[in-house]
DNA sequence: CTAAATACCCTCTTGTGGGTAGGTTTTTAA
DNA sequence: TTAAAAACCTACCCACAAGAGGGTATTTAG
């Protein structure tokens, strides 16, 4: 009987659990807070040598307080680079660059201004580009991803320069996408090493100009 | 009167000490060991997160018998950065370029080759590089001069080279050896995270190749 | 208004780090 | 040969890390 009323209750009662709380108000901007946090300390220590408790209390948390939101450090890092792979790139894929290649560098110049204004997310993503070049780093996959993605995207760009007669013939793309991604990165580490001394972006620029003349095939530069 | 006995007797004791022994003769190689185990994990770890017990074991030592021959962790970074430097750069003081921006550019094409095969020293470069940005790291000044110094030696190599009219005039010999280092690390950084799908070498000397048509007077590239 | 989920905090465990103190064995030089 | 220095070791200390467990107070939806 018992049985049978328990039974008929667990399969007929319907899970219809109701809702009693949502997340509060305020918690979106504590989130925020945590992460503008986590990359600042990522930037300046790395990901291992950063600490939770540490994290937490720049935001007036605790460590537990702040693994209510992020349950590991990993999951931290996560929500890092996640939010930095929104910010970026937005202008990319908005902008048509008609296959003028002196407009797409442009934009790649203007990317590394942008980078130069936030100076903890671009010494964080130098950081831990070289940090995790270890394979039980973390985000050692994420990175490997996202250097083979920015090269495809950028020779997927270019190559059809090649075909418009815009950039020279026998250009090879995937070389200068790796290229440019080289020397940003190579620049931003000059640069986060010795800031006052340093410009990223008009070091970028110069040879982005450079690049330019001697890739297009009407050899104009940067202009300005 | 005891304390007038022990004065008289410090004073006239002379510190005859005569030495009974030296450093033993297998201390040099097990410092030798010590030390390329030290590049390997501050190139898999950074410095931080690199540990004396880890570093230790990895020769057979306990840490307090590596502390023996690096009274500290910062001591044994040093030690590192310090027997790097010997061995690196001397193929550049030894060499005489006679004005030529091809030979020079074809040495530092050489030294990536040598880069590429001293995996763990170069990537350990690349990790403090990185990492050392933050002022309170050990290694942040080292660093500082270091790139400093180099742009300064790279630029000094080529400056004459426009005097002797080999290097196009208006060339921007700073931002030329600012932009050669940028390539190099920052090619390294793509060679340490992906090393099966890309050369450091020949990335950097494709660059090197299309620097060298676009900066020196006749146009040549690296040949080869 | 109220029950339940949320947003915390305190404490504990387990592990690891750099560095010191003090001992023991091995090597070296006089 | 021998005593001092070198080359280790074991055993500590103290600080700090990540995470789990178990609370309490606040907010929210019904």
């Amino acid at each position: 009987m018992t049985m049978h009323t328990e039974v008929s209750q667990k399969s007929t009662e319907r899970p219809k659990r109701v809702r009693r709380t949502g997340p509060y108000k305020a918690a979106d901007a504590r989130r925020q807070a945590i992460l503008e946090s986590a990359i600042e300390h990522f930037a300046q220590w790395g990901y291992f040598n950063s600490s939770m408790p540490k994290i937490a209390a720049d935001v007036g948390l605790t460590k537990a307080g702040l693994m209510h939101h992020f349950s590991s450090k990993e999951e931290l890092l996560s929500a890092v680079l996640e939010l930095r792979d929104q910010r970026a790139f937005s202008a990319f894929y908005a902008e048509d660059f008609d296959n003028d290649p002196v407009r797409y560098l442009r934009q790649v110049a203007a990317q590394t201004a942008f980078n130069e204004s936030q100076p903890g997310l671009t010494q964080m993503f130098s950081v831990l580009a070289a940090e995790s070049s270890n394979e039980e780093h973390p985000a050692h996959e994420y990175f490997q991803r996202r250097y083979k993605s920015i090269v495809d995207a950028s020779s997927g760009f270019m190559a059809p320069m090649i075909v418009a007669g815009t950039l020279r013939e026998g250009t090879d793309v995937r070389q200068v996408a790796a290229e440019i991604l080289a020397v940003v990165d190579g620049f931003t580490i000059q640069w986060a090493l010795d800031k006052t001394n340093t410009s990223l972006h008009s070091t970028v620029f110069n040879y982005l100009d450079r690049l330019s003349r001697s890739v297009t095939t009407d050899g104009r530069g940067l202009g300005d």
